[in-house]
DNA sequence: GATTTTTCTTGATAAAAATCAATAAAACTA
DNA sequence: TAGTTTTATTGATTTTTATCAAGAAAAATC
């Protein structure tokens, strides 16, 4: 009866390392939302109360920039958390996240998280980890949009997209155009047109917002020579 | 007589925490190296073994992307930890660290260093608010390099420099025109240009590789405006 | 189902930025 | 100091990418 919500925080490989007590003071007055497509879960500037936990559909995290120009750091499926860089220094979000598909989420309180990570040595250093990771990440994202053509970027993101969002279960990709502009930081219409080339030569094929990858290898290629 | 390494690790407010014996543990078998300007301190790729405190130069940190070609992402001045984000993931190092001028760093174990992680939770809350902090900047250069001019960028480098690089008794910018470049994102000749254009306009002053920045104001408004 | 709104597409054009090449100036080295 | 290497400069050119505008298609709304 203790681990009630299976859907959700049992299941973050994160949260192994809390015992029964510590798992159940997020648990407790933790709370489950839905939100539709284009709902916005967080907003950038926006002081950060909750973390959530993604247990059903997909977000895009991006950074708003100057002049409603977008720049989308990743897609998130369940089981993600979203939490990001204002733990432990202004306590503000840095970022915004908005539902793409119906989206599901469970939001967990800061405070307590942060009595977890005081508490919980190996809690701690699961989130440094965590954190770690993103910064990985967010060194490669760095030297792929700032040193790749648009061909080798839409091709990244194509891989990206087809290997680990729109993998599995989830089916073809599906996105719109401005998104794959903003992951690829180009405008609108260089997406549009590259997208046109790579059908052209048969790389893929786009029916309306759905992308079929036929020729993963010569992606690939064109990713990695940029 | 216990924490004699006064140069080095007691200004840190990151050590603050440390009980005397924890600081004893790091402090220990460290030991201090010297660089010379070109030298690389850390490189992308190898086993993380150390993290490093500069006590004294200056140190560019960066991304080797692809082709031969760099992305600064900050420059260190004393005191500050050169870590990175292999720690508790790959044990790897992610960036390339090379001293810029005549530099001293302290090496410091990094199987001590997350002993203490684990031991001292206020150590590594302070170590999660470290890796937050990095990662808003790395927010920050990715908004910064992706949507703004070439103008904008050398613009805010200039600023970044003048303001947390140069700054006090550190004396004029003095920086190599690859580096401005690999700062920015940019090829060396833009960067060139740019400064010629910037110069002409009596924004700045150049002579060889020192910078003087004469109207802040107006390096600002190009900074802002993109 | 008609209308409105949003998203997508295409072409033409302009702007931004990189590359190439050749020289000049500095810095380093023997 | 002479020679060598590296770094900086400049102009010409090409490539890349964004912008603008207008129309088509799709989706949402009434």
């Amino acid at each position: 009866m203790m681990k009630h919500c299976g859907e959700c925080i049992t299941r973050l490989p994160i949260f192994n390392m809390l015992t029964d007590e510590q798992f159940e003071s997020i648990n407790y007055n933790r709370c489950k939302v839905k939100f539709r497509p284009g709902e916005t879960i967080f907003k950038q500037g926006t002081a950060m109360t909750h973390v959530i936990i993604i247990t059903e559909g997909l977000v895009k995290i991006y950074l708003e920039g100057t002049g409603s120009r977008n720049l989308i750091l990743r897609m998130a499926r369940p089981l993600t958390i979203i939490g990001g860089p204002g733990f432990f220094t202004d306590f503000k979000h840095h970022i915004t996240s908005m539902a793409i598909e119906e989206t599901s989420a469970c939001f967990i309180d800061v405070q307590k998280m942060m009595e977890l990570i005081k508490e919980n040595k190996d809690f701690a250093i699961a989130m440094l980890k965590w954190v770690n990771i993103h910064t990985q990440n967010n060194y490669l994202k760095l030297v792929e949009l700032t040193q790749k053509g648009m061909h080798g970027r839409i091709a990244g993101a194509l891989i990206y997209l087809n290997n680990e969002v729109f993998s599995g279960k989830y089916g073809d990709i599906r996105i719109h155009r401005q998104d794959l502009a903003d992951l690829t930081a180009m405008s609108k219409e260089s997406a549009i047109r590259i997208l046109k080339e790579f059908k052209d030569e048969n790389l893929i094929s786009v029916v309306g917002n759905t992308i079929i990858i036929h020729d993963l290898p010569r992606l690939n290629a064109i990713n990695i020579k940029g």
